[in-house]
DNA sequence: TTCCTTTATTGGAACGTTCCAATAAATAAC
DNA sequence: GTTATTTATTGGAACGTTCCAATAAAGGAA
């Protein structure tokens, strides 16, 4: 039964001290398992400190030997299941590794994104994952090195930082999912959504661009349309699309929650997607799975990165000296429904 | 340009005090801007603070005045996108008052959940908002009341605990969308989905049972069944009902990712969801909006409660000693296609 | 000038912990 | 039975900050 100590809510190692009749050095020997202490005095003190409800003061301990034990996660849109997920992939790995991880969101706003680092490494987090805000300059990042905090730089590549990097194969796999199209026979192929300054954009639309020019494909400029990376961006920019005299007959979207967009406009416009027009993603949410038609996209495994962003993170905390690393997670291709290749596969069949 | 510091990397207020010629307590004052200190002083000790690249450590100066201005939110799934927005409104609240939020997730796990309090107790949280793990007692709670946290248990209620609470309206909304079936012309109407233990089921099934009641509809047993709060829970479910001899014509479901396993079951079964069957769910995820038919729903408003549940908390952090206070969100039926009203409303006007 | 008040600045004592060197007790070696 | 060695325990000095009481400097009023 936790009595709630006399006057002030904190109890502290020397009230413990006091009250199991031992010193707080010893008490202290305890609570780390560092030395060696009597088994019975263990167990003395822990009841003690049991019945007293104690609090460990990890602000007291750092101020001694700076080992925080602590990591932030700075996440650019947490609405955005991906990044949900991935932010699940770290925390399994932190904790595992006995680290607790001080998350924040930070919107897609670089004031924000400042002001919770800083926060962070007031409270002596000992090295940062930060999936970077969309205006984030290479620059915000240089207190790292300064300071020797290991920082590390996820999901989008921020070019000429020089940090460790966790990011997925978005050129390849873009690639893919737009060859993918060419071999189910389509000519004209759109690409749409994301904002022309996203590096992400960058990137994917790099690998659209190289798939078609292998196949020898023609490219509109007229088909290439950017779009806030929502639903609604992806709808605005799909009925756009629409509106125009030479339609496409596939479209390749920026992302998942884009591709949605697009599907809701394309049957706002009466087309059936899979049939009279292929849709596809990049991401493979968890909603991908679930509209209907089936979205086909391209899966990056947002836990696995998360898992090797806190991995990779770790390692730099340990060796400091060690030299900034990459990972580039592999991109598969997920063929559902709305390209139209398993209707396309019936009808072969029937 | 910031100098990293001589030899360790931390830079603390007395070098600072030493490179600009003043005491440690003059630049303590300008730090915290609450003495009166000479402009012309003040600017000089912000400059050399730049020039060194001080970080200010809240570790030490917590261990004074234990105000830390940090607040933890425990969640229980993050991968829930209902979730994901309750935290996004947390932090917006919390950010405004200079608050920061150390946010983690249980994945349902109790042992994770008291890790986790734990953890954010012992670097000082002044207060922690908890969306309880499934099997959370409410003695693991007594903790708070004995420290003189402030603690407040969101979206869950947890019976027997006595603190803030912020939850959605369940019974009402339940009843609401219930009354709208009935008033529809259906007579058999089923409640599907969630284990009977949960508290959220018991209030959705409350408001079920009394909107039945107030209609003078009979209750079939027979057509309340329990299943895991997942598609494929509600898959299972829906199976199961439709395998029985006497058929319901409508189904409320426990939440919205059951509803749409229901929705999947149904179409296996040949059937057209809002023609031959009405389905809704609950909580209006982004999910609802995009299964097709679209799924008539309950609205819950996430962001407004996490805004709600922050602000409840600054204000029992600020006095400690006011009692208790809940917060019951409102939660309004949106109507979709599931339910068959819209078809309803286009053949009463053809 | 002298005294009082306001404005700036300061050293030292906390805060709760860890570590180090020192002591006390128990065991092993001779 | 003495000495070495190991095993348990301990006080005191940090760690980086804030606060308090004290001092120094600067004006204002007599």
């Amino acid at each position: 039964m936790p009595q709630p100590q006399g006057s002030n809510g904190k109890v502290t190692i020397i009230e413990i001290a006091d009250a199991a009749g031992v010193s707080k050095s010893t008490v202290s020997l305890v609570l780390t398992g560092r030395g060696a202490v009597k088994p019975e005095t263990r167990q003395h003190v822990l009841q003690t400190m049991d019945r007293l409800g104690y609090v460990y003061n990890r602000g007291a301990a750092n101020l001694r030997n700076a080992q925080s034990r602590i990591v932030g996660l700075v996440l650019n849109d947490l609405s955005n299941p991906f990044f949900a997920e991935f932010a699940i992939g770290v925390e399994k790995v932190l904790q595992m590794a006995g680290y607790v991880a001080f998350m924040a969101n930070t919107a897609e706003s670089v004031v924000r994104q400042e002001q919770v680092m800083r926060m962070m490494r007031e409270h002596g987090a000992g090295g940062i994952i930060l999936c970077p805000a969309l205006d984030t300059r290479p620059e915000h990042l240089d207190w790292a090195k300064a300071a020797g905090t290991a920082l590390l730089v996820a999901i989008r590549r921020l070019p000429g930082a020089e940090t460790s990097v966790v990011v997925p194969e978005n050129l390849v796999g873009a690639s893919r999912v737009t060859r993918h199209l060419i071999n189910l026979g389509h000519e004209r192929i759109a690409f749409l959504g994301g904002m022309h300054s996203m590096v992400v954009r960058q990137e994917r639309h790099g690998g659209f661009l190289s798939a078609m020019e292998a196949a020898g494909r023609n490219v509109d400029p007229a088909l290439n349309l950017e779009s806030m990376p929502t639903r609604d961006g992806g709808f605005g920019a799909m009925s756009a699309v629409l509106s125009l005299a030479d339609r496409p007959t596939a479209v390749v979207c920026y992302n998942d929650v884009t591709a949605i967009g697009a599907m809701l406009a394309a049957a706002r416009h009466g087309l059936v997607v899979g049939r009279d027009i292929a849709i596809v993603g990049f991401d493979d949410t968890s909603e991908a799975r679930h509209v209907s038609p089936a979205l086909t996209t391209v899966a990056v495994d947002p836990v696995g990165l998360g898992e090797r962003a806190a991995a990779l993170l770790l390692k730099q905390i340990n060796d400091p000296s060690a030299e900034p690393e990459s990972f580039i997670g592999p991109a598969h291709l997920v063929i559902r429904e709305s390209c139209g290749a398993y209707q396309r596969a019936l009808a072969a069949a029937g």
